[in-house]
DNA sequence: ATAAACTTTCAATAATTATTGAAAGTTTAA
DNA sequence: TTAAACTTTCAATAATTATTGAAAGTTTAT
């Protein structure tokens, strides 16, 4: 397998691994694209590579951009402008789980919290749905603690530390 | 707020991340709607009580007996069919994570290990791929690891030892 | 102030994914 | 073997989501 081959294989690859889990493929596209690059891209440079139109690609660098995962970069004498996304896979993971609790579990904790608080009424339905939402309620907060704190540990520590105790 | 108006709460939120998370709508409601029941449902309860036809109910329910998370059960004297879900919250993530990881990363990493074993050509840009692939990869497998170590560990192991070392 | 070089917005359209419903299939009882 | 009671399948349709492209907006240089 050659270079070309071997880029588009996992620029399409990560646009498929997007659409399963709710990120749109041009957004994964983008990213990859960015992640394997040696240089900042324009644009135009980034339209031209996935073969996009102007309009998705800027409304995805806006996404991402607000996912915290790409920057814009100025260049002094130049009008236009470059982007260019973490290089650092640790540091990428940090950011897209810090925005996924922030995002989807932390508004869906919120809920299991007012649904498993209800009020007992004697029935054994309520008593049902007060017992199940409250596991998942713990569930979830456990799930995301671990996130979180995995968000603000020093590099390396997921890999490491983590993979050793679980030996 | 009282029962029915927490079970809506509840059902159509669990829609709501499902569907974020690339799980559809209808799935993810028919495992909620198990979720909180106090016994086995028919397909027509299922379809009654979420307002969906009797053709999805039947095709999503097979996807969620296949995900491992939903049991069939014949009742003796009775033609009909019972459903029901898995009701202890850790065994049900487990399931999730352990096909999860069958169905998503696993090919991921797969695709992954391919493209970081191409030949170094010695172009900067090969170099750059194989490098930031190879790290993906080292990372989806760490990932990986983790979510199958839980997935084999007994009851509770998440919540507490994790939850606790990572005080 | 004007124009060139760029980016953003957004209504229209395309692509994808979910849902329906009715016909076909299956199982059991008589 | 027939029919009743169910479930599954799948082509048609609806709903949702992504993408385009051109007009509007912005910034900078002159």
């Amino acid at each position: 397998m050659e270079y070309n081959e071997a880029k588009d294989k996992f620029i399409s690859t990560w646009g498929s691994l997007g659409t399963l889990w709710g990120i749109n493929k041009a957004m994964a596209q983008i990213q990859a694209l960015l992640f394997i690059s040696t240089k900042s891209l324009t644009m135009e440079e980034i339209m031209e590579a996935l073969k996009i139109s102007r309009g998705n690609t800027s409304m995805n660098l806006r996404q991402l951009i607000d996912w915290g995962i790409v920057t814009k970069e100025l260049v002094a004498g130049e009008r236009k402008e470059y982007f260019a996304t973490e290089k650092d896979v640790q540091e990428l993971a940090r950011h897209i789980a810090k925005e996924r609790s922030r995002r989807e579990i932390k508004p869906v904790i919120k809920v299991l919290k007012e649904v498993s608080s209800i009020q007992p009424d004697g029935t054994a339905k309520t008593k049902e749905l007060i017992k199940q939402t409250k596991a998942l309620h713990e569930l979830a907060e456990s799930a995301d603690t671990i996130l979180n704190k995995m968000v603000n540990k020093e590099q390396n520590w997921l890999s490491k530390s983590l993979l050793k105790l679980l030996k």
